[in-house]
DNA sequence: CACGAGACCTGTTCGC
DNA sequence: TGCGAACAGGTCTCGT
């Protein structure tokens, strides 16, 4: 389920709390659950549960789609990947269907992971660049400019939806707003990079911002059975709006399959450069 | 190097 | 109504 702007808005409720919880952070960590083991990447069960207990959440932040949580000593990184989500609840409630691990603080509460899917995964490490070392640069960081951009699209000759799929190229996009970016851009999905010249490559650039900042202002996108409160997907320019008319030109959105992934584009403002 | 297919999983929706 | 197919916000690995 989530790309940037939902693992983000899931972070700021760790970490500043929301109606319903307290920010976790400053909780210690009484003991740990692991439900189901391969939702736990690294290290053992049974390392897991004996390095954690005593540790404090010192820090919560966000690189790329992984969550971290910064401990006293070690640190915790989290892939949600399609169908995962963290919640704050009391330990003596009984865990959801699908809660693969649970992290028990000491004050009676507790940090539930749950994926219906079991895609996502839970790291516990000294090093978090170990884990998010290969990830390209972050999008919103103010100093990733247009022309970082430009000379990443030049050092290679992808087609652009699988290149900003590629967390390595970028960080945190997802097939959502990958499809929201480039309709605002009106850059076709299956351009290739090396035919992006620096207007077009500028233009993309306040584009992934200008998309990544205004869902991120509405909590995210929430999307069928998997809620999480936020509402971007009623501002969606192309996802998920196959046949519907284009914001810019009124023409039909087309759905097509790129990489096995749906993918959704305006054929009049999003043209294949000859 | 770039791309497509298959795998990993469960649940919902679509089409006949 | 029922049932199998297709599809879902991600990423890894393998083959060409």
């Amino acid at each position: 389920m989530p790309e940037l702007p939902e693992v983000e808005t899931i972070c700021r409720h760790l970490r500043d709390g929301n109606s319903a919880n307290p920010s976790i952070l400053g909780f210690i960590i009484k003991n740990t659950q692991v439900l189901w083991p391969r939702s736990l990447a690294t290290p053992s069960v049974e390392e897991f549960s004996s390095r954690l207990p005593g540790q404090a959440i010192k820090q919560i932040s966000r690189r790329g789609k992984f969550s971290i949580l910064t401990l006293t000593t070690d640190t915790i990184l989290i892939h949600l990947r399609m169908s995962g989500d963290l919640l704050v609840e009391a330990v003596d409630a009984a865990p959801a269907v699908h809660t693969r691990i649970l992290v028990n603080f000491r004050n009676g509460m507790r940090l539930a992971f749950n994926d219906t899917r079991k895609f996502g995964r839970m790291w516990l490490v000294n090093e978090p660049e170990l884990v998010t070392g290969d990830l390209g640069p972050e999008p919103l960081a103010p100093n990733f400019t247009a022309d970082d951009l430009f000379k990443r699209l030049k050092a290679t000759r992808r087609q652009l939806k699988p290149l900003l799929l590629d967390q390595t190229f970028l960080a945190g996009l997802g097939n959502i707003y990958v499809d929201e970016s480039l309709n605002l851009a009106h850059l076709h999905p299956l351009e290739n990079s090396q035919h992006i010249n620096e207007q077009q490559t500028l233009c993309l650039w306040n584009s992934i911002r200008q998309v990544l900042n205004a869902a991120i202002l509405r909590n995210g996108a929430s999307i069928d059975w998997v809620y999480r409160g936020g509402d971007f997907q009623n501002y969606f320019r192309a996802y998920d709006r196959e046949g519907k008319a284009c914001l810019d030109c009124g023409a039909p959105i087309q759905r097509i399959k790129v990489g096995q992934r749906g993918t959704h584009f305006c054929p009049q403002c999003q043209q294949l450069s000859k």
